[in-house]
RNA sequence: GGCCAGUUGGUGAAGUGGUUUAACACACCGCCCUUUCACGGCGGCAUUCACGGGUUCAAAUCCCGUACUGGUCACCA
């Protein structure tokens, strides 16, 4: 049978990352195998639908790479792929489980519900429906659905027994029956539980490996009970542990950097964020670090996921990012970078040339694309000196380097890198001064920092006036 | 509270009874390279694998208990 996973998120407009580090897993289980990536949209709660929340996950998908063998926007032959369109479908296989006597529907209202609920807070015991509607009699049933009754369909669970969950992470867990309720499938407004909806188009659908958060693995024993009440083969089970934010706690929505699309406008490269994200939880035979998602799917291997929570940690990602802005070609570069200066600069007096230069020189500094703009924020304003370099200025006498440099510079007719960096060197001869005494209070009284890049590029793209200006400065 | 799982350095982790005096990577620190800065290179960083017992000639690796962390117990997904 070919293997088949599916990606089934909520239609919220958001995506975090481990959201979508369980899609790459679910993406690499099937690709490792040459099988097929679906995408189902599990929409059964109305209230939380979002416009265009489909697109989203599209564009999410593929610019990370993911592509989609089928979903709701390219259809195979087992849709339709959106939940609420698939009513009909949850309805008669909830029926077809009542027919079979495992099932039944259940008229107990809310208000009796609240009260056994209370009851069992008071005797601290945790709450799970008595059964209350099991056993009523067909004609009754009958009677009171044809009286207008709001009703839900419940599994009927067996009380004794234990009901074994293999998970291809954590091997064989045991659950007990008996603190497994009888569980909703069709809710009163007609719609499915995730759970039932979930078996019924896992089955339909051909799905062979169910990839999910490690928060739905004790949930496995009410899967499997409905998959053997229907007589269906199960599917291999993959939990995947949490992400946890850097301070140990769950990520949510409040921390941003934990949204795809946030890490993507900041200048993250989704190969690297991808990257990134499979090495949280999962790692290879070897020590590689660096895989493109071709090599990933060459190397996956889902028994390696781990089974402990990890940490999202930022700086891990940047040096990932790093790696591969450094990679890019100077073209793919400056794509990245540049709408990140037009965004902060006015670049409109500055040339094609110039701009590539000053963005070029960065191109192994930065983890990613916005950092730019404050690394290249001297060659737009003049910035005071910072703690550091005043304290270097006061400690050292530095006029003889300042005034001969300014001489030097003035008598510069071309004004290229080349010509820069000569009238450094000639500096040294005329002073007999070096190194750090040379070069840090020229780099101080141009850029006002003592870190940053090539000292005679900088000087070429600020330009010989610009220059002159700052080195009169205090 | 019941049930389920996890616990290797600041972080990601390798490791499944002896080749481990615990890989590798990030971060951090130091040195080298660079006439400066960065990039890069090299080196340092867990006497120890949550704790306590046990099994064994031998345990991070197997067993039991304790602690801690997380998950789960909905007409939410």
């Amino acid at each position: 049978m070919k293997t088949r996973t599916r990606f089934a998120p909520s239609p919220t407009g958001y995506m975090h990352i481990g959201n979508l580090r369980t899609a790459i897993f679910e993406y690499l289980v099937a690709k490792h195998d040459n099988g097929d990536f679906i995408l189902r949209i599990e929409d059964t709660d109305q209230n939380r639908k979002v416009e265009s929340a489909v697109e989203f996950i599209y564009d999410t998908l593929k610019l990370c790479g993911l592509n989609v063998d089928e979903g709701p926007l390219n259809e195979g032959e087992f849709g339709p792929y959106v939940q609420s369109e698939r009513l009909d479908i949850y309805k008669s296989y909830a029926n077809k489980l009542v027919d079979m006597g495992k099932a039944y529907f259940c008229f107990c209202s809310e208000e009796r519900l609240n009260e056994l609920r209370e009851i069992a807070s008071v005797n601290k015991i945790p709450f799970m429906y008595d059964g209350h509607c099991r056993n009523l009699s067909p004609d009754e049933v009958k009677e009171r659905i044809a009286r207008g009754e709001k009703y839900v369909i419940r599994q009927a669970m067996p009380k004794e027994g234990k009901t074994i969950i293999n998970d291809l992470v954590y091997g064989e867990i045991v659950i007990d029956n008996s603190v497994l309720e009888d569980q909703i499938l069709i809710k009163s407004d007609g719609y499915p539980t995730y759970n039932f909806a979930n078996v019924i188009d896992d089955h339909l659908m051909n799905i062979t490996h169910v990839v999910r958060g490690k928060e739905y693995l004790d949930q496995t024993a009410k899967y499997n009970l409905l998959y053997e009440a229907f007589g269906w083969e199960k599917p291999s089970y993959i939990h995947v542990a949490m992400v946890l934010g850097e301070d140990g706690t769950k990520l949510s929505k409040r921390n941003g950097d934990a949204s795809f699309m946030d890490l993507y406008n900041e200048g993250y490269l989704p190969c690297a964020i991808v990257n990134y994200l499979v090495f949280l939880g999962w790692s290879p035979n070897s020590n590689r670090e660096l895989f493109s998602l071709d090599d990933l799917i060459l190397e996956f291997d889902p028994k390696r996921i781990s089974k402990s929570s990890s940490s999202y940690d930022v700086k891990k990602l940047q040096w990932f990012n790093a790696q591969y802005i450094k990679k890019l070609n100077s073209d793919e570069y400056l794509k990245l970078v540049r709408p990140f200066l037009e965004k902060a600069y006015d670049l409109s007096d500055k040339s094609e040339d110039w701009v590539r230069h000053l963005a070029l020189i960065y191109q192994n500094h930065i983890s990613y694309g916005s950092q730019i703009v404050d690394e290249v924020k001297l060659f737009f304003e003049d910035s005071d000196f910072d703690l550091e370099c005043r304290t270097f200025m006061e400690e050292n006498d530095t006029s003889l380097v300042i005034d001969t440099f300014r001489d030097e510079i003035c008598n510069i007719s071309d004004w290229n890198v080349n010509n820069i960096v000569m009238a450094i060197n000639n500096v040294k001869e005329k002073t007999g001064i070096k190194g750090k005494m040379l070069f840090m209070p020229i780099r101080i009284k141009v850029s006002g920092k003592m870190h940053g890049p090539e000292l005679g590029d900088t000087i070429y793209l600020l330009g010989k006036d610009v220059i002159l200006n700052r080195l009169d400065r205090k």
